[in-house]
DNA sequence: AGTCGTATGATTGTCAACAATCCGAGGACT
DNA sequence: AGTCCTCGGATTGTTGACAATCATACGACT
């Protein structure tokens, strides 16, 4: 970790706005605000420490993202997710990482690899330690690192909020898990086969993944057509 | 047009910040609100006739869209569109008309054909009028109306932000158009290709399209890693 | 009993004033 | 000339108070 001139990039402390969306945003995710529940500006502020204005601003960056629904003169509202939305989210999550997937496998695999098997050990860690809460935190985070090594902007800006709905689906559905074991393996032979240089087989896996998601969260329904 | 009780919903009058955020939107779209260019609030708030706050409201969705920029204590700014941003719209873009013609070609291919083809018409009627706007304005709204059809609300939602970019990038680098019959002759092939179902067809000309787009907007770059 | 109107309390929407911060111009000093 | 400091104007950030609207409970009427 050195430090040179060239890793100076200007300085902007996030406004208060946004520090509060990202609060609320791992509020909502971890499950302490339920779907449905309401969220009372002047309650929140409180507990915020700031006025109505900066909170009002950040409930509407929420909006904008889909995670808040808002009735007007009636209150804002987490967001409530029916079947159908399980496989929304999924087949925009497959959107968004096969797209990624394709731009890593003509980048610089090995290092995406890599940074990729550090959340396969962590999820490994978490089954050992029989975490789920953990283990779910290792899980996105390896889809989030995914995302991000493709390097674009615009699919980890679309990405953030499918992995929270994601979260919001598990914490709600508290999924009969599939065999941990399992779970991690499928995992560690995607990053396997991104090390590889085997783009099909990154592309089916991440299918598969996807698939069998969907099929455990809403039984009955499928992502292929 | 008949009215069946079956179609009430319940009414939720717009926010008024959702109001200002869609004018916002639209203004930034159409090019008069150029890359850069700072939004003093004062003076727009006077122009939308409403005080600072509910402005303020407005502009953090587009900021959380990702079409302004947050400058703490300085201000907002309209985003600007460096080179590499152009590869990754359409990147990103291709994402996710591909995941929308997918759900389309196992959907009712039929009914989603023919509201393509009205905007293909009107593309075409636009050539004749040698109406660059309109033509613009139909080529997008082909691609609004193939994601509408997926009935994806995640996939709508993403595409939102990704087709204004689009249009910045249009206006910004005031593009020398390819041949307009050629153009328009694209987007009748992918509708063509949908009513025949011929699904691989679809994905291949879908590729071709925004291929096009990026070597005509940044020549030098591919989206073929 | 059931329905309609009304009062009440609580919540959201809006506003205008105040505080904090930044940018640029001008001057003092080396 | 160049650098640093300071001050003024302008813009953003924040706040608390006020207006508009809604949900609920209660009572009058049929």
């Amino acid at each position: 970790m050195t430090m040179d001139i060239a890793d100076i990039e200007p300085v902007d402390r996030e406004s208060t706005a946004g520090i509060i969306a990202h609060r609320l945003r791992e509020v909502i995710m971890n499950g302490s605000l339920s779907p449905g529940t309401q969220l009372g500006e002047a309650e929140l502020a409180r507990r915020f420490n700031v006025s109505r204005g900066p909170l009002r601003e950040a409930m509407q960056r929420l909006v904008s993202e889909g995670l808040l629904r808002s009735e007007r003169y009636r209150g804002l509202f987490v967001i409530e997710l029916e079947p159908g939305d399980v496989r929304d989210i999924y087949a925009a999550r497959l959107a968004i990482e096969r797209a990624a997937a394709l731009e890593v496998m003509s980048g610089d695999r090995d290092s995406a690899a890599a940074m990729l098997d550090e959340t396969v050990w962590a999820m490994v860690a978490a089954a050992e330690d029989n975490d789920p809460t953990a283990l779910s935190d290792a899980d996105l985070r390896f889809h989030e690192v995914l995302i991000a090594a493709s390097g674009s902007k615009r699919l980890a800006r679309m990405a953030r909020v499918l992995l929270i709905e994601t979260r919001m689906c598990l914490a709600q559905l508290q999924s009969t898990y599939r065999r941990v074991d399992e779970r991690v393996a499928e995992h560690g032979r995607i990053t396997q086969a991104i090390r590889d240089g085997d783009t099909p087989a990154v592309l089916a896996l991440l299918e598969d993944h996807m698939e069998d998601a969907v099929q455990r969260l809403a039984p009955g329904t499928t992502l292929r057509g």
